[in-house]
DNA sequence: GAAATCAATTTGTATAGACATAATCATATC
DNA sequence: GATATGATTATGTCTATACAAATTGATTTC
């Protein structure tokens, strides 16, 4: 293939291909970078980047002095983009409206200290709201702030901005951990979003840390007719 | 900081840092390449490896000639693993068992033509199966096969090995799509998993093409006990 | 036969240098 | 003023080379 223009997407797409199609396959190991360089014509280190992107992807398994080989379970991993629901509204095409439903502060064990891990002395702000698209209640929000890292959301007027705004723009995190589930709307839910108690809804909650120390728990519930979607 | 050891993990963990802890605010120009090569000791390569990670990540923006900087809201994207539901059970320490439920050939078309565009003409196999952990059912699996592209699938015995399993042995696919919501039990889901009609269940459908031709529709039925779980 | 040791091999990463590409900014032209 | 043009610049990619790290397989030692 030697004259081919080459280019490290080029020659990962070629590899994937020949996985696609059972040229390469499942469990085979495939040639050595310098094998598949010389053949591509193109340095180690350009078939090293290729190798690398499939490797990410899940197509192939690599290890030292071992070689490369074609995963024999391709455990694909999905990517969900996770944008902020006003966004996520807007990008419809809908009307986005947002409404605070109430505000406080609390401290209740089972969120304290079963899910964010704090003291049981530590208090959280505590942000009730609901996300609107086109006038029909999408998402119900129900926060949870640890003030202790993000001590502005104490003085925070979450009536004109939403909690999940305030947040991208007032605190930073570098861990986060998603859990999406289908539950019952309980009867508050249910009331908050016109829907019956018991009706089947969709949950996502979301803690996020600042290094070790938790700033965040959401919980957000979303109709049944909501759809969580994306292409690998 | 010339003479720290340098690689390319470390310095894209230094940036991290810095956009975490506001260093570098949200919006910000980050410094060129080389300013910060030199800052780092170490190659531009190296850090223009450490910053297309970034970027992968969504933490920084990059463009040619107007540069680096920090993302103004940091469309963050989960990254969710779908093993098999075999090792999905299994990593749990649960025991894993299969039972096959009905198999045959059919060709509804809101199948064939709406959900995999398809001609109308097309016939499906058609396979539903139950997944169990430790006796208790985990996954009800619904699930389409085009045997146009996977001929081998119309004398496939699913009784042994589930589609699931057999297909990723036997097809290999190249795009996949993935939703995810929450729905009610129908009364047919309800009997196979031991549930109340109506009960909220966790779905999850897929399709999966090679090229331009469908392969397969699965719809996976969970109980509402089922949470799908990532971490950043 | 089991355990320890060592050499060989393959991928992982770093580097300097080069050119490609895209986008911006300033300038020239209509 | 609006539009084209071109120089400039930051990122994108490739190359050749070098050494590091991990793991295998063979060899040696007990």
């Amino acid at each position: 293939m030697t004259g081919t223009r080459s280019s490290f997407r080029a020659i990962r797409d070629e590899m994937a291909r020949r996985i696609a199609e059972r040229l390469w396959l499942p469990g085979a190991l495939i040639p050595g970078e310098e094998v598949l360089a010389r053949e591509f014509g193109a340095a180690r280190a350009t078939v090293n980047r290729a190798l690398q992107e499939l490797a990410r992807a899940g197509l192939v398994e690599r290890r030292r002095r071992a070689g490369t080989r074609v995963a024999l379970h391709p455990v694909r991993e999905a990517r969900f983009v996770i944008p902020l629901v006003r966004q996520e509204i807007e990008a419809r095409g809908a009307e986005y409206q947002y409404r605070l439903l109430s505000r406080g502060e609390a401290a209740p064990p089972e969120i304290v200290r079963a899910r964010l891990g704090l003291e049981a002395t530590a208090s959280l702000v505590h942000v009730r709201c609901l996300h609107l698209a086109d006038r029909v209640p999408y998402q119900f929000e129900d926060r949870w702030i640890n003030p202790d890292v993000v001590a502005a959301a104490r003085e925070a007027d979450f009536a004109g901005i939403s909690p999940n705004e305030w947040l991208v723009e007032h605190a930073p995190f570098t861990d986060a951990e998603f859990t999406f589930r289908a539950a019952a709307a309980s009867a508050e839910e249910a009331a908050v979003m016109q829907l019956r108690e018991g009706e089947p809804v969709f949950v996502g909650e979301r803690i996020t840390w600042l290094g070790e120390r938790p700033i965040t728990l959401v919980r957000m519930v979303h109709p049944s007719s909501h759809r969580m979607v994306t292409r690998l």
